[in-house]
DNA sequence: CATGAAAGCAAGCAATTACTTGCAACCAAC
DNA sequence: GTTGGTTGCAAGTAATTGCTTGCTTTCATG
């Protein structure tokens, strides 16, 4: 057995179920798109289930999210790169994703690694939006867990509800920036502590949304 | 042909695609659900994809989407109720509504239907907070426009991942007005104009978020 | 060249699925 | 009771699908 050929396979599997799903990523399908004969994906995973389950799991969902620094510096700027990442990967993997999501019911066991990614995510983004609270740059009264849930799904519905409305939507290319800005808002960051902000006081009329 | 059945094979068939999609709701299956026999899917709607059609578009996306007041008095409240009734909606709806997603590239057709509510709500949303920044209770810099996406964008994230990781979203009975306390947060929302604003100074710290 | 491993080819199987057909049963209305 | 409309029942068709099997071909290695 050739890793190449393994590879091909896993790689074409992912590509068909982002268009077709579970049911309708055939085996011919799947063999026609790795260019190999069918009886090959057989012979290597045993079965379509084993097959499809490998190659989502290692093409979609298995995946490194970028960190974050742990003492937050340009928070603008630091998150929307952050974001920037996370929306990327949500945007090129959507049709995956969406086919993903249509499973939960009858395949509960890939619950778990499809919220990986977004699990990661929010722990981070949760760590780092309560890092600015303690460092008195953003209201005693937000609450970064809710904050860091509400950037996350508001990139994750742009990404999977795109297609079907584009122009409702901000530019793509703005989204993560937009977004990231909104939540600062919200939580009523500044980039600098309360002792320091009455010299910086025109910080906030300078960025819009 | 009675009313009854009819009826009996669309929620029939509306309930049984939330949880098998397009390929996995076998005639079979939706006859035994709607307690018919399989024959009268074909004598009443002609084929499953009809059937099926018809019953999401009915059963799933065709909906009225509730009004927002043309002058905005307490928007936290108001908007809290508009975005309950639309969470619920989404929270409701959640299996079909990821199975029609999944559909997407296959069936594109299904677009102009599954994007007329998200629609309608977009632009009562932004109609709304477009007059509260016209109205000086909310930033001039505001973009309503962006903040009614992000708006509408945590709730429909919320409601279609909740499944897959229920603790590590804010629970269920505060979604609408936590992600509505945020998202007016964001666009500097104060009660009343800045006129009046002097006098009820303290408005802002009353609300955590 | 010989050998063994990997992959291709062709045929086929059993199960499943959307759908059809002919007859029978049921029910409401007259 | 008769009639017409609706639905059930049973059997079946053609197509599709995951998978198997036996033989052949290809390729890398010694």
């Amino acid at each position: 057995m050739t890793a190449p050929t393994r590879d091909q396979i896993l790689d074409a599997a992912a590509r068909v179920f982002a268009e077709h799903g579970f049911r309708g990523s055939t085996t011919r399908l799947i063999a026609d798109a790795a260019d190999v004969n069918e009886v090959t994906l057989f012979r290597i995973f045993g079965s379509k289930d084993a097959l499809l389950g490998e190659a989502i799991r290692t093409r979609v969902y298995e995946r490194d999210i970028l960190q974050l620094p742990d003492t937050p510096g340009d928070a603008r700027a630091e998150l929307t790169t952050w974001a920037t990442a996370e929306y990327q990967h949500l945007l090129t993997h959507r049709r995956s994703i969406r086919q993903g999501m249509s499973e939960l019911v009858e395949r509960p066991e890939l619950c778990r690694c499809m919220a990986q990614g977004p699990r990661g995510g929010y722990t981070r983004l949760r760590v780092y939006l309560t890092r600015l609270v303690e460092m008195g740059r953003a209201s005693k009264d937000a609450s970064p867990l809710n904050a860091a849930a509400m950037l996350l799904g508001a990139l994750f519905a742009d990404a999977m509800g795109r297609d079907m409305m584009p122009d409702a939507l901000p530019p793509a290319k703005q989204v993560p920036a937009v977004y990231v800005n909104l939540t600062l808002d919200a939580i009523g960051y500044v980039a600098k502590p309360a002792a320091a902000r009455r010299k910086a006081a025109g910080t906030r009329v300078k960025r819009g949304a």
